[in-house]
Formats: C-alpha cells, structure tokens, sequence
DNA sequence: ATACCTGCAAAGGTTTTGCACATAC
DNA sequence: GTATGTGCAAAACCTTTGCAGGTAT
C-alpha cells in the first residue's frame, strides 16, 4: 500500500508507463479493505472515469501484479481443482506449473485462533507457494505464466 | 479417501441414488493425488465411459462435494479478489457471504517449513474459514449457497 | 412407479485477445 | 517520435441450466 509520490517512483524505476488508469486502479484498490472482483474495481471507477474499460482493469490488475504492487486472493488459476482426501491436509502449488502437492503436517492442523471479531471459524488451509521439484531445475517447461 | 463398499454404504445411509458416473467419478479422484479440473476428470473417464458428459462430471462434483466425500482447492467462487496489500497477511473468508477479511498475525507468519520433496517454497498463506459476524447471525442473508 | 439422474445443447459469467487510436516518455 | 496502453467488440473459457429420455430404488 503506497501513497502516490511512492507509486510514481516504482513506476518510474521499473520503467512502466503510468497512466491515469493505473494510478486511479491501484488508488482505489489500496483504498478498500474488501478485497473487490475486477468487475467491482470497475464498477466504482466508471462514475469518476466514464471511459474506462472493463479490459483495462483487468490489464492493469495484471500489470500491477507483475510489479508485485497488488496481491490475488483464491484462485491463482480460474478453474477449480478437486481432491478426494477431505481430512484436514494442506497444500504446495507450483507457481510456474500450477502443480498441487499435499503437506500432511499435523503442526499446521491446530494454529492459533485468529482475532477477527464475531467470525465463527470453521476450519483452515495453509497454501504454500513456490517453485516444485521439477520446476525448480528446468523454468523452461514452464506452462503457466508467473505472473 | 472410500473404497467402493463405504461409499455405496454412504451413498444409502444419505438416501442419494448411487449412479455409474457417480461412482466412476469418485473412483478416479480417488486414484489420482494431482488434484485434477472438472475438465481433466472428464477426458481421463470419457476412455471408459464414452457416453459420460462434462456436465455430469460437474453436478456429480458438486453432489460429492455437499457429500462431504471431495474437497475443492483454490477457487471457491470462480472470481478473483485483489488486494493492495502484499505483505504477508492471512484471510478469514465467509462461506456464506463471501467476504474475506484481512488476518494480521505473527504468530501465523512463520510456520514450520512443509517437507515437499525437492519444492522451493516461496511463503505461504493462511486461509481461515467460517461465518462472518454478520452472516453467523442472519443465516437467512446468505448470498452464496453454502456448498 | 416415481423421483431423480444423465446427456445434450444452449446460456451465463468471467477473463483474454486483436486491432485502431491515443498517450506516456 | 516510438513504443506501449486504452477502449471496443469479439472470442475463449469454465460452469450452470433446461429439457427429454433413462435409471436407481
């Protein structure tokens, strides 16, 4: 979350044009605590840009994620994955091949409660992310753009 | 994880007609740790059973899946959510309503070091679920089927 | 026998893409 | 001035849905 002089000069540093609808994207982003859908961001950015696009919102969320300047909740990769093991497990996802690995670690099965006010947890996950066996040694099959 | 007894066996003690599709797509999940798509699911089955449809692969999914016989990763509403904030922070995500607040704890940000062969991890993230506040009190407000 | 499931095809919703014009540097 | 971004519309995907015929109990 950075003011804008701080946008301006990563911009600026990573060689990135910057235009009036990334810095209004990311502004509004940085501005909500609720995590919006890119048809959200849009929607809110329509009133004060009428000419905006839907494409390139989503343009521009992809930019900004390549610059490491905004995050991605749920699915990193559109389509629902399954598994047949619904015991209590978790995950490593391969960030370059989208490969999905399960971790049986009964240290991560019991954290610490968090402290989010009137939420009635029910369960957890723990995704972890990086690079898996193969992709570690060969980044030229990579199927998946890192984004 | 069931062998084909315990799931005929579930399939009547929950009074849900047990179908040949049914049991083939459970049966191949179950074969399978890569966690496949809907979409993966159905070419690997569609050698055996030719007549199988994508859209009986996806509705019997989601049966199994109110069944509590599978588990889906990454996306549980097929949207993706942003967020300004990248640095490290967890998630409590609503089943009911879809919300998802931001988690700010320590104590969830060093974890023990998963043992995945040969994977070079990255981070990680903590994914918290349950019923927000206000769905946790007005469970006739839900917007999203509880799945 | 009856309720429910399957397959098909069409629709719905989200995200990506190609191209002409506009803009940042 | 040039490379890159934007807007528009169409396309590509994934998932859901309606309906007629078929199947499990």
């Amino acid at each position: 979350m950075k003011n804008r002089e701080e946008v301006r000069t990563l911009f600026k540093t990573k060689k990135v044009p910057l235009t009036h609808q990334r810095l209004a994207v990311y502004e509004e982003l940085s501005g909500r605590r609720d995590h919006p859908s890119a048809e959200a961001l849009y929607e809110s950015l329509r009133k004060a840009y009428p000419s905006l696009s839907l494409a390139t919102v989503y343009k521009t969320l992809q930019t900004l994620h390549e610059m490491g300047m905004v995050a991605r909740v749920d699915s990193p990769a559109a389509q629902a994955r399954y598994d047949a093991i619904v015991e209590t497990h978790h995950h490593a996802v391969c960030t370059a091949c989208g490969r999905i690995e399960d971790l049986f670690d009964p240290r991560l099965d019991a954290l610490p409660e968090p402290k989010a006010a009137g939420f009635v947890i029910s369960g957890h996950s723990v995704h972890f992310h990086g690079l898996c066996a193969k992709c570690a040694k060969a980044p030229s099959t990579r199927t998946i753009k890192e984004k």
